[in-house]
RNA sequence: GGUCCCGUCGUCUAGCCUGGUCUAGGACGCCAGGUUUUCAUCCUGGUAACACGGGUUCGAAUCCCGUCGGGACCA
């Protein structure tokens, strides 16, 4: 069997999304199952829209994702001559001709067919002009474009995905293939470039099963063979309509910048439309190099999940180890302005703060909201948060300076989670409940409603830190009684 | 509007090709309980689907036809 080649071609009109990552990701596990070629082509034939920082933005998602393309990527743009020799060919041979239908003419046709009870289609007006004619006009300067001709049969080709599709190619009518012959369009130049990079394999969305026909055409034109087509599932928005800038920003720049990981991103778009057969649903890029299969691709479209995106990135947090967690939150702590450079000693600190929430992010970014009481010299907080249900004031009061008391007689040498728990625990048992003693000892570390254990909290605080924080808890309840 | 594609729990899906083992399985979510001072993790249990109608068959989620619904593309 010959060498499988596949191909991701995005236009760099926007940053990469969420939906063309799938598609990559495709292309590139169908080539790796397979043992072969990954490529990377940039469609950048549409000078307005392409911009070269969103070709960098694609090359650089790329990467961090690790879908590495195999050979040097190619670019449209470079590629103009060659497109022009092509169309020059077409238009030798007589399979393609110059239009000079204005847009007012082919409104007034389309009209004219729609209000017939016809589909609209080109009507090959300029199809007969002789070929002098048709060149004295472009050297007169005539507006044109070159439409190819569309012969009239029935076509049909073997969806990997979908089976037998088949289209009716006299609905076409002469479709238009270039603007001239330095402006080639999308359905002539993705046939000639698939060929010349030996694309086996177009993997695509099922939004390009109406060119594929035009495509298939093409082909045939040009005297080259035909490649075996999958057309994917879209992926949805809530809405069921096709995931787009309409329903906000799914760039994977966003996404990463939020705190998602790549192996959360590869894993939950991989079972977006795939799945191994059976009940496994956790997955490495690795793993999927070997598991995949065109075959147990989905025909539906996908809603993209954001509770379930956050679960395998909540799943791929825990995995982590402390240090590459760590090393991933820095960046988020800084922004937040909780740290100030990232020394030995910084990262020694916020690794114990972070190993205390790494059961409890989601995200990344989540991290700095958890861990600020870390980093502030004075917590801000209600002294009703220190009350622990029906508890008063009073026993407020006299929990926080029992905990007080005893916390200060531990030695700084014994200042760790066990000898804390063996300290505070038998007191804590005296009461009908734990929380009386607990509760306000944790509000009184960590200011907030919910956090970590007091025990881990203080050992990760330090002795001097946490005394200072009940003692400054108990001035405040001490304070709004005397009033 | 035309063409094409699709239709299993709220969501992602297994099962469909090769009808019976499906009183339809798993996961996310949600609900309840357990562990727990809180939150989270973890454990247990629960919730919830074969779009509809007809046909074929002893038997249909699975095969056939139709209807309805959704989407994509072009306009």
């Amino acid at each position: 069997m010959e060498e499988i080649r596949t191909r991701f071609a995005p236009s760099p009109t926007g940053p990469l999304h969420m939906g063309s990552v799938r598609t990559a990701l495709f292309n590139y596990l169908f080539a790796k199952k397979n043992k072969g070629t990954f490529l990377l082509r940039i469609e950048d034939t549409d000078k307005e829209r392409s911009e070269s920082r969103w070709e960098e933005d694609i090359l650089s998602n790329l990467t961090w994702l690790k879908l590495l393309w195999d050979e040097k990527e190619t670019r449209q743009s470079d590629r103009t001559d060659i497109y022009e020799k092509h169309l020059r060919s077409l238009l030798e041979q007589g399979k393609a001709y110059y239009c000079f239908c204005s847009p007012e003419e082919l409104e007034a046709q389309r009209q004219s067919l729609v209000s017939n009870g016809k589909t609209p289609k080109y009507i090959g007006t300029c199809r007969s002009l002789l070929a002098q004619e048709q060149e004295k006009r472009i050297q007169r300067g005539d507006r044109a474009v070159i439409r190819f001709i569309v012969e009239e049969k029935h076509l049909h080709f073997d969806d990997l995905v979908r089976g037998r599709i088949e289209f009716d190619t006299a609905l076409l009518g002469d479709i238009v293939i270039a603007k001239d012959l330095r402006t080639p369009l999308y359905n002539f130049t993705v046939v000639v470039d698939d060929h010349d990079t030996r694309i086996t394999h177009v993997i695509r969305g099922e939004d390009h099963i109406p060119n594929t026909p035009k495509q298939i055409l093409l082909q045939e034109a040009l005297g080259l063979p035909r490649v075996f087509y999958a057309h994917l599932p879209l992926i949805l928005a809530e809405d069921r309509t096709k995931l787009s800038k309409r329903h906000g920003d799914n760039s994977v720049t966003r996404f990463r910048k939020e705190g998602y990981l790549p192996e959360t991103i590869i894993n939950f778009l991989a079972l977006l439309g795939w799945n191994p057969g059976d009940d496994r649903e956790i997955f490495s890029l690795q793993e999927l190099e070997q598991e995949f299969s065109l075959q147990n691709i989905q025909k539906g479209g996908a809603i993209f999940n954001m509770q379930r995106f956050d679960w395998f990135n909540s799943l791929y947090i825990r995995k982590m180890s402390l240090a590459e967690l760590t090393e991933a939150c820095l960046p988020h702590l800084q922004e937040a302005g909780l740290i100030s450079n990232s020394s030995e000693e910084t990262k020694q600190y916020a690794s114990k703060a972070v190993a205390l929430y790494q059961e409890r992010l989601q995200k990344l970014s989540e991290i700095s909201s958890l861990v600020d009481f870390f980093f502030m010299e004075t917590l801000s907080y209600s002294k009703d948060l220190l009350t622990w249900k029906d508890a008063t004031e009073d026993t407020t009061q006299s929990a926080l300076q029992k905990s007080l008391a005893l916390l200060s007689a531990l030695l700084e040498s014994s200042w760790d989670k066990e000898k804390i728990s063996a300290t505070l625990l038998p007191e804590a048992e005296k009461e009908k409940n734990r929380g009386y003693l607990l509760w306000p000892l944790r509000v009184a570390l960590t200011g907030k409603k919910a956090s970590a254990g007091p025990f881990e909290v203080a050992v990760a605080l330090g002795k001097e830190k946490s005394l200072s924080r009940i003692q400054e808890a108990i001035t405040m309840v001490t304070q709004s009684r005397g009033v």
